[in-house]
DNA sequence: GCCTTTTTAAATGCCAGACCTTTAAATGCC
DNA sequence: GGCATTTAAAGGTCTGGCATTTAAAAAGGC
């Protein structure tokens, strides 16, 4: 194992590229331990402070844990379905608030993959899955709820309907579109939105579930985007009217998700 | 900004995701250079090899870059589509390959996601994109192609498939599916499938697409489907008994996606 | 002989201080 | 005014060390 010295990249991430290539080969299996840093240290002819860099990196991405004492050291880790959820949902984040994305085109991704689910919940849903549903109905309907307990249970109520479906896979990929894109569409449009209707729109959902009913979950989905849709373009029309008034040209309200927080653009 | 010396987490990961919930919180923008280490150590009230440390784990996940030099730092990044596609296909292929995760459960994952994309590609798919798919047929085509680069481009083809949306919010998503899924699956079963048959279901969806025919569409994903889950179970049926001839009661071909290396589970 | 306690060694976690390299701005020369 | 030189700021790396944690080994008590 040697690094290049001309390479362009800092010793510790080409370090940190090694090891991880050879998790991701399978060369390190889960819970293999990897040698010690000093050990480390002489393998790649650096010194002790560049391999902890390369270590934390992979730490920071969940490939690694570290056991402090003897015996302890860094071991290879089992990336969990709630890790990989996690890393999913910040870097989704990220990436719709920190890039020009119009609320259209988030609406129609999230909408278009939550879909996907329909028919497999029709068919794998259970009980338990119905029930963590009317427990979210029931606490979106809480009259002194605030708007990100609401939030934070739509959030639920669609989580449990893809996990509806009964494949872990298809959750975490899913917890992109909701648990990502949901909470920032949210933010846009919880000013005009009416709690009442969205309610009704999910014990659609619910019901359709209930009685395995693929065209209705579909049909029901289509009510939601419809309507999502609607909410925010007038949300941005407001907005758009009322900078117009103040007189800003402002090149149009361009309805991206992105709030920007003052004129500081240095 | 202070940290807990008695947490149980390390200063390095304390003051990462200080930083880190900075960032999405949008207190830190993109391209705002945050302090000097030497700076960040004296407010953290830490030694800069730890504020390193923890600079490091956010270059990780791509949240910051650094630059040398006066008037250099680290400054905040703009999450690319490629770098988030990246993060995206690297912990969708980690969680799939050390996890015990079923062939059906990653193949109708797999689908289910693909086919929420037909009717958007039916819509707004360009010439550009009929012809970036009819040049991956062609390459598939070709009688000396490796295995390997059968598979990169029948993920080329896919993918050409859905950003014909148009929507690179949901081609991002479509990344952990088929960029992750697919290559595991193909080296499932390789050994088996039908060069031809998967030509002739591409140039199927590659018509359908031309055509803007959202149901034939969906039936030849449905085709492809089925032909992958037959071919899976084939494949572990096959080496299941393979196994029982050779008197190894081994619990059963779990017919997982993990390819264990030997028997070294220490 | 077995159980409990103490010791010890191997790791990681953290720190101080230094030197090298890179880079852009400031300076000075022509 | 334009070009070359200097300089200072910042990250990249190294050496060496101390602190803390932890499990195994050794010692001791019953």
């Amino acid at each position: 194992m040697k690094i290049d010295p001309n390479s362009t990249a800092d010793y510790s991430a080409q370090i940190a590229k090694s090891i991880r290539d050879a998790i991701i080969s399978g060369d390190l299996i889960v819970d293999n331990r990897l040698p010690s840093e000093q050990e480390l240290a002489e393998q790649f002819d650096v010194s002790r402070p560049t391999i902890r860099e390369a270590l934390k990196r992979l730490a920071a991405q969940s490939l690694i844990r570290t056991q402090r004492g003897a015996f302890g050291g860094a071991f290879v880790r089992r990336l969990s379905y709630e890790d990989a959820r996690k890393q999913h949902i910040t870097t989704s984040t990220l990436l719709l608030s920190m890039n020009d994305i119009s609320f259209d085109t988030a609406c129609q991704a999230r909408y278009a993959m939550e879909r996907s689910c329909v028919g497999l919940v029709a068919e794998n849903r259970t009980e338990a899955h119905l029930e963590a549903m009317s427990r979210e109905l029931k606490v979106q309907q809480l009259p002194d709820l605030s708007d990100e307990s609401f939030c934070a249970s739509d959030v639920g109520f669609h989580r449990a309907l893809v996990d509806g479906t009964g494949n872990p896979v298809l959750s975490y990929q899913m917890a992109g579109a909701i648990e990502a894109m949901q909470p920032l569409m949210n933010m846009i449009t919880f000013t005009d939105r009416s709690r009442a209707e969205i309610v009704e729109m999910h014990a659609g959902l619910l019901a359709a579930a209930a009685n395995r009913d693929t065209k209705r979950l579909d049909s029901e989905f289509a009510r939601l985007e419809d309507y999502t849709l609607k909410l925010g373009r007038s949300v941005f029309q407001k907005r758009k009217s009322l900078r117009t008034n103040k007189g800003k040209s402002s090149a149009g309200a361009n309805s991206s998700l992105i709030l920007r927080q003052d004129g500081s653009e240095t």
